[in-house]
DNA sequence: AAGGTCATCAACCGCTCCCCC
DNA sequence: TGGGGGAGCGGTTGATGACCT
């Protein structure tokens, strides 16, 4: 029991389609459009084709001013990263392309973009993981903020070294957009996959009513799941704690006026006291966060790694888009709870990230350090 | 030169969504 | 309110050409 079939196929011609055929078929939606029924439009017009085949010829090839083929980097860079941000909707990113229908978008994808992004993917697979609790030597947050030279740091999920990222950074302009672009794709990512982690909803309710934002120190719970060394391995059902993350008071003042240093500035006022530098270090071996039980404080640490990384992510950026500005400062935030294995990677691409602003030699690295230090 | 392999992309298929009766 | 049917979407297929052996 299907559904009845749109056409009947046995009188339908398929395949190619002829220059007679387009001419017919042009020459008829510019005079009528789709006549408000496709499937009635090739009666009408005269055509043999099952009346989806004329939508699709028309819509993919025969309306005006759609572009084949020459995709452009910035073309290229925007379908990943919002392949990254909402994964294959097609239809969505053709839309934020002039001149691009979802069949070219999705077709390029699958014989070029896909093998880049499949390539960054592995790429990450074979990075080391980060170092073990308590290896001070190797706090980012600090390094970062007080010391000049890169620190030593866990493997970045997109390896900027490779691009010869050393040396003459600043003369490749177009490599740091691009690598940008990469990293906020894959921060989108991360947002996105964080948006489908899971947690019982008791354990959400339990949680709420037990937690605040003004006091991270005091708002923990206990979770039932124990702690793991590998981060991947039991996040999904682990009982993180619920946080707003909606809330204002936990957002960055995340502002379009990237010329000004103040729009990007992450203050103390915008963690609670120095708690983001506090739980850098700590996530630094994401271990700690994990073992020290400090559930919330590892909720606000998730939403403050996906803000400060947004601002970097654009700050870095060189020529800011205005559009990718806002859609970063507005892009929706995970409404669940951290997934200890996002966090963990949430953790080593804000380490890209700090790598990336120190190479950049970008004044606005100081978004890794204290409100204090600006001031 | 011929056969094989791979890349590309137009077109098709089947499903879901959504509007209308 | 539920069902029918058209529109739209994403995944897949197949034809074609380029390249390789």
């Amino acid at each position: 029991m299907g559904r009845s079939p749109c056409c009947d196929k046995a009188s339908v011609k398929r395949g190619p389609w002829s220059e007679e055929e387009d001419a017919i078929l042009r020459s008829f939606v510019e005079r009528f459009g789709n006549a408000g029924n496709w499937i009635a439009l090739p009666h009408k017009a005269g055509l043999k084709r099952c009346g989806k085949s004329c939508r699709l010829r028309w819509l993919n090839y025969l309306r005006p001013a759609i572009r084949h083929g020459g995709f452009t980097d910035e073309e290229d860079n925007l379908i990943l990263s919002l392949y990254g941000e909402m994964g294959s909707k097609w239809s969505v990113i053709a839309s934020k392309l002039p001149g691009r229908t979802d069949n070219d978008v999705k077709n390029y994808w699958n014989t070029k973009l896909k093998k880049r992004y499949l390539a960054a993917v592995a790429t990450e697979a074979t990075t080391p993981p980060p170092p073990a609790a308590g290896d001070d030597d190797n706090n980012p947050t600090t390094q970062a903020s007080s010391q000049p030279a890169p620190p030593t740091l866990p493997a970045p999920l997109v390896n900027l070294d490779a691009a010869g990222l050393d040396g003459a950074v600043g003369d490749n302009d177009e490599l740091l957009l691009h690598k940008s672009e990469q990293l906020y794709a894959e921060l989108m990512g991360l947002i996105e996959q964080q948006q489908y982690s899971t947690i019982t909803a008791a354990a959400v309710d339990a949680a709420t009513t037990t937690t605040s934002w003004s006091s991270p120190s005091t708002g923990t719970t206990s979770p039932t799941a124990s702690s793991s060394t590998d981060g991947s391995s039991s996040s999904s059902n682990l009982p993180w704690p619920a946080v707003d993350v909606h809330d204002s008071t936990m957002m960055p003042p995340l502002s379009e006026s990237s010329g000004s240093s103040s729009g990007l500035f992450f203050g103390s006022h915008a963690f609670g006291s120095g708690s983001f530098q506090d739980l850098l270090g700590s996530a630094a071996s994401f271990d700690d966060v994990m073992l020290s039980q400090e559930m919330l404080l590892a909720s606000k640490v998730l939403v403050n790694m996906i803000s400060v990384l947004m601002a970097l992510t654009a700050a870095i950026r060189l020529d800011v888009p205005a559009k990718l500005w806002a859609r970063g400062a507005n892009a929706p935030f995970p409404t669940g709870h951290p997934n200890p294995f996002v966090l963990e990677r949430l953790l080593r691409l804000l380490t890209s990230c700090s790598v990336f602003c120190e190479h950049k030699g970008s004044p606005r690295h100081f978004a890794l350090t204290t409100g204090d230090d600006e001031s």
